[in-house]
DNA sequence: TGGAATAATAAGGTAAACCATAATTTAATT
DNA sequence: AATTAAATTATGGTTTACCTTATTATTCCA
């Protein structure tokens, strides 16, 4: 299938796109921002993974991974997420610091790694943000949840995963609590794009409303 | 101490330096050899990792590794080792395709994963091919064994490490059972830089004389 | 001491992935 | 329809670590 393994960069970007992606085409923009490149830079790498074959891209519009391009990022996710279960769950790594070593190593892994590793760790479903790991093809499905941000005032709800990767976000979630598997309910929510004060484990918490979209919920009562 | 991390052929530059002086001086001749690069390539190397303060090259004659460059190496070693260990004793992979596994993840390592992996493995001394491990604060000194190719006909020795790293010669090592902790006995030296022939786990083995080298033995009986 | 082999340097080139700045094109909004 | 914002393309530049070919310097050995 794939005859040159990709290279770091582009691995990144896939990643990136892949997380990005509910369905619908992808702003380069917005890629570029998350990457922390400029547009143009990421608009001539675009190019490139065209090229490639590994994204779709309808100037003016956005980009798309291909089948090709989304099937190599749940690859490198799957490598991303099974390094996090075991830095998190073998190797005792801080919850909020377990993305970004995994992040390294994710591009250094062979498939008979990958698998091994799998093997290893019996096959986890989810990394300890609580995303679900692609599987060996590299097929996978976005979680069927709801961002934090949605939940009326009252609602509880079970807290499913963290898709943010910042470094100091997933510190700010950790110190706060807001892990997967806790209760949360949205005590209030203030006007114009004001924070939400959600109750934790007996605390109550302010979020703002960028950082509530990273945290996915199934509400558990209305 | 280091303040920006190392690029990734810097470390191999380091490693292969470390791993190929007894303690004299290198001709860079041969680590261009080793790293499979041509001596020009090695030359403008050398001058950067020069500058960088990581080695001392006296031109005609050589270089070495600096204290500096050394403590480095020591650090990549160990890193490199400890995934060995780990591939090799966790995840079940092929003892001839641990090094290359390995070598791939060393440069993706950082310093709080190094120690949590040492940690989890609990603190080995010598990685599947017999090598010692550096210490932590990237310490290590050179095993202090015979090479193989030394052994006079009809001594008996055990085997300590192989220091070879090249996939092939690791797969054949494999598949004659030249491996770590055996018995081997040299029956014959042919004459002409010939091949010894071994006994090893009552079976007989032929090996040319370059590789011989790379297998380091302690005698136990003249 | 004179070559041969080895080492070093010089000069110019490649590829990937960035960058900035400026010009152009398209889309979206009023 | 005009304006503005966003996206794209064009140019030219940077860094790292390679490469080739050619030239010069040194060392070693016979």
């Amino acid at each position: 299938m794939n005859l040159k393994p990709l290279s770091e960069s582009t691995e990144m970007y896939l990643k990136a796109m892949a997380e990005l992606s509910g369905r619908d085409v992808i702003a380069v923009g917005r890629l570029a921002e998350r990457l922390g490149v400029t547009p143009v830079s990421a608009n001539e790498m675009m190019r490139r993974l065209g090229e490639q074959g590994l994204v779709a891209h309808t100037p003016y519009k956005g980009v798309n991974l291909t089948k090709k391009g989304r099937e190599a990022a749940g690859n490198v996710i799957r490598r991303q997420r099974l390094w996090e279960c075991f830095l998190y769950d073998h190797l005792k790594i801080e919850w909020a610091r377990v993305y970004e070593f995994a992040c390294l190593l994710e591009h250094a892994t062979a498939p008979e790694v990958t698998e091994s590793l799998a093997e290893f760790l019996g096959h986890p479903k989810t990394c300890p943000r609580g995303n679900p790991i692609p599987e060996a093809d590299g097929s996978f499905k976005p979680l069927d949840a709801t961002p934090l941000s949605e939940l009326k005032p009252g609602q509880t709800a079970r807290l499913l995963a963290v898709s943010a990767t910042a470094a100091d976000v997933l510190k700010y979630l950790q110190e706060k609590n807001i892990l997967p598997g806790r209760e949360v309910t949205l005590l209030e929510l203030a006007p114009l794009q004001g924070p939400l004060t959600v109750r934790i484990e007996e605390k109550d918490v302010a979020l703002g409303l960028p950082m509530a979209e990273f945290v996915l919920v199934k509400i558990i009562k209305s």
